[in-house]
DNA sequence: GAGGCGTGGGA
DNA sequence: TTCCCAAGCCT
């Protein structure tokens, strides 16, 4: 395990010859708003980068700021999310939105705690909005930091997230100064996305090889996780019946949904759980839609 | 605290 | 093709 200064001494010059450096994605240009960077971080929640690229940028363009996100049509909302998946991460978005429109008068919090508390706000999304734009010197610790920082101290892998240990153990490699910290946040989660990965670490092109307790190791074999399957589950029916709706240009009968979907039992639950959860709506006629409001 | 929640890119 | 899993959050 480095000490904070070791670890920022080779971490840092990699990070800044890495192509990227870390400012190519749209939102790390400077003059993005605590808005933007927001949106992109809930963007990122389980949807890959270059995937939330280019729908942050129409987003932003479109609704700049809090108001006007907190202004529009949820249905405009969920079809400008597209196919990024979790559709409820945009309902959540917008929700945001008219809180912090409402309450804060535009202004994004800047406190990670005060962060926490919006809907569709966790632990690490409210550290990387405060780190990122505010330029706190906080741990930010996504499942890339989680598991670079487990194996520097010698383990194959983080176990299940245990929050506050997980912010301890990184906090104690953050170099003193917010600015140096924020980067080395960044630059953690540069190495674990390119080099520190999950199931192939390359530690031979590892800046931090020799100071870490893990470097050349063998991936102990384990059924890490059971996943589950996606083809045939509820989700899979909630996905086709979002996508039918976003693709609609209006109010659609229950019998083009039951074309989507052979099995009316697995249908009929998944409308009930899309409508409950705010994702469909009804309208007089008893068709389905995009939500109005 | 384990499991549910979408979608698609890459090996 | 099949399988893994990606800048998590919520219950």
């Amino acid at each position: 395990m480095p000490t904070s200064e070791v670890l920022s001494e080779r971490l840092l010059p990699w990070f800044e010859d890495q192509g990227r450096g870390g400012d190519d994605l749209p939102w790390r240009q400077e003059g993005t708003t605590a808005w933007g960077v927001l949106v992109s971080e809930v963007m990122s929640q389980q949807t890959q980068v270059a995937r939330v690229a280019p729908v942050w940028e129409r987003w932003m363009r479109r609704w700049p700021t809090p108001a006007d996100l907190a202004a529009a049509p949820t249905a405009d909302v969920l079809r400008e999310w597209d196919r990024m998946g979790y559709p409820r991460r945009a309902l959540r978005l917008q929700e945001c939105a008219r809180i912090v429109a409402e309450k804060y008068d535009g202004s994004v919090p800047s406190d990670p705690a005060e962060l926490e508390r919006l809907p569709g706000i966790g632990v690490y999304t409210a550290a990387a909005v405060a780190v990122f734009h505010y330029g706190a010197r906080h741990p930010v610790v996504d499942t890339n930091v989680r598991r670079v920082v487990a194996r520097l101290g010698g383990a194959a892998d983080a176990g299940t997230a245990t929050t506050k240990a997980d912010l301890a153990a990184t906090e104690a490699l953050l170099p003193d100064g917010a600015e140096a910290a924020a980067r080395v946040s960044v630059a953690l989660m540069e190495l674990g996305a390119l080099v520190c990965t999950a199931r192939k670490p390359e530690c031979g092109v590892c800046p931090v090889a020799a100071e870490c307790g893990f470097a050349g190791q063998e991936i102990p074999p384990g059924p890490s996780r059971k996943r589950q399957r996606y083809t045939g589950t509820n989700r899979h029916v909630r996905g086709e019946v979002m996508k039918l709706l976003r693709d609609a240009d209006g109010p659609v009968p229950r019998e083009r949904i039951d074309a989507v979907w052979p099995d009316s039992r697995m249908l009929d639950e998944a409308i009930s759980q899309l409508i409950s959860d705010g994702l469909v709506g009804t309208d007089e006629s008893g068709q389905f839609e995009l939500p109005s409001a």
